[in-house]
DNA sequence: CTGAAAGCGCTAACAC
DNA sequence: GTGTTAGCGCTTTCAG
């Protein structure tokens, strides 16, 4: 029953007296082989505990049924819900997931995606539309299907399962301009391939200028999307006579580590400093005082990633992916002021926005 | 340059005007083949863009250059960071990283440690010493090395990257004693396949009963191992009159989840209710108030369990691990109280304990 | 619907 | 050191 040497489709074949070819038919196209066929070798295999071997498998196939995810850092709950979504769906396809992440470096993307391709996959799940050209290379030269997850934008690739961050940075700021600020600071990431990023400046960007308002170069840091980001921020825009009275952070990651900075430094949220982020992960709600950001499909993400990239997979046509929506969360770290006059922030309005 | 078809070894032999063995052994072993072949090799992969097939050399050489982790959850932030090293320092040593999780269901590890030897892995890395029969079955059946994580405790394996919870807890609990505490709640995990969640009471109860207290049965509840679980600890308790002084989390997550919900019903945290955690995630050092908890070698058992299961592919011996050290932190979330008498809360002495 | 047979691309003896 | 060759365990034609 238990033994030494891994049984073979050949030792299930003999067992059930049928041909290698029958049982390898009976095991993956159950329903082309008579029914007898398939009770002898379910019989066969059960008796032997046989399991397939995947290498073998792969290697007369061309297929490896797993597909890998290279994401930027497993760091970011907003990333690990997603990918945990991302598994669960392709399990259920009968796939497996090979997760890697690259820690925002575009080179050990490269690396990883070459060791990859190496080891055999059948697809590749990557996160935002701004990669090396290596990247797209590698994948055109394997073909490799590919789903690029989380950003929508105008690059022209059909397979984009995400939003707009421009749009979603928008309403971010729209929101910032309508509670009254006029003061705005921006705590965004790194914006070398990162089109997240400059998205998010430029979304925010707009939405200021649409009201009157300029974003000041100084007040415009970009920071690693974590904790120290978001206090590095506090810490440099917040030192002077000339502060901000909002802090726009890409992450909630870099919001919370700004609150906490400002805790840490007298500084009131949002009283004194107004903070929103962007994720909404579940510490968002949490946090003293709770977070005013973005709410972003996590979890759809996941899931249509790991649906599209099975489809792509097995050669069915897919119509172009239409963008996700995201909403605006509203919560206590966000100040609604006072209108302040377009020329500073002198006089004061009896009129104040709502959100 | 860039073929149609994916060149194979064959191909850089002939282009490089050797044979396909010592292609391959330029490759795989290029100390055993003249200088001057391994350049012909080198040369011709460059020039053809070789990239290994991965499922040919496993199939071959029995071996996948992959070793598998199934991870209870990446939901918890200890578990991601660890990950993380596992698959860096795996990465160094030229292995990936195929990671899975089970959500806390035996069944489901059973079901995807089935999977993972079918697709073909070196060697699997597990979280803690309590698994179903069936996978250390598996395991046997195939010859699979497996080092078992996190959990340091009586079992024989040798091979366990861990720490004792039971220790751990123990420390934690007493820390809660010596700063007067008697009225003592514990929010625990489910016990069920889970021999950290079981190590945890047990080292609660050991370290109370070393100081004449018992741990009131109705003041355990097992719950799961997050934000709900903790609040669902503090509604729990938190009811009546006769309620604890403190509530001791098995996890970060579920204190942060606790402190949040009295956040809500207005308890004052730690006046009203001390809180402790367990894990020292980054955010346990920003929630308000700041936690205290244990700290745990979160990055440690990633290294460590990574560079086990490579010199255990390799075939190296190791000698028996020993358990990694915790440490309590201690910080704000715990009040240190009067002592009072052995009898109830009544009398005051003029002590008060230090952690 | 089934059996026979030809590989998939590579590694690992083995002889030279 | 290097070339030759026999598989690794499976899928997939192709006849029948």
């Amino acid at each position: 029953m238990t033994l030494d040497r891994r049984s073979t489709l050949a030792d299930v074949a003999r067992l059930a007296g049928v041909s290698l070819g029958s049982a390898s038919r009976a095991l993956s196209v159950p329903n082309e082989v008579k029914p007898a066929t398939l009770a002898k070798v379910q019989q066969a295999v059960a008796q032997l505990g046989y399991v397939r071997n995947g290498a073998a498998q792969a290697l007369a196939s061309r297929r490896t049924r797993t597909v890998a995810a290279i994401y930027p850092t497993l760091s970011n709950p907003i990333f690990s819900v997603s990918i945990h979504k991302l598994q669960q769906t392709l399990w259920k396809y009968g796939y497996q997931l090979l997760v890697a992440s690259h820690e925002y470096e575009p080179q050990r993307e490269i690396d990883l995606l070459r060791a990859i391709v190496e080891r055999g996959v059948d697809a590749i799940v990557l996160v935002g539309t701004d990669h090396s050209h290596e990247v797209y290379e590698l994948a055109r030269q394997y073909g490799l299907p590919y789903v690029l997850t989380w950003s929508f934008d105008d690059s022209t690739y059909p397979h984009c399962v995400g939003f707009s961050y421009y749009d979603a940075a928008y309403e971010m700021a729209k929101v910032v301009v309508e509670s009254g600020h006029t003061r705005i600071a921006l705590c965004n990431g790194f914006e070398v391939s990162n089109e997240r990023a400059r998205a998010r400046v430029a979304g925010t960007r707009a939405a200021l200028k649409a009201a009157g308002i300029s974003l000041r170069r100084d007040w415009v840091t970009e920071q690693p999307f974590n904790f120290e980001g978001g206090r590095e921020a506090v810490r440099r825009f917040m030192g002077s006579e000339d502060c901000p009275t909002v802090l726009i952070c890409g992450t909630d990651l870099q919001a919370i580590g700004a609150i906490d900075e400002c805790r840490i430094r007298g500084i009131r949220v949002p009283e004194d400093l107004s903070i929103t982020g962007f994720d909404d992960i579940e510490h968002a709600a949490i946090v003293v005082p709770p977070l005013t950001t973005v709410h972003v499909p996590t979890e759809k993400i996941g899931i249509l990633a790991a649906q599209r990239i099975v489809e792509l997979i097995e050669g069915r046509e897919m119509p172009a992916f239409s963008p996700l929506e995201t909403t605006v969360v509203i919560r206590k770290s966000l100040l609604s002021i006072q209108k302040t006059s377009s020329l500073g922030r002198s006089k004061r309005a009896s009129l104040s926005a709502s959100g």
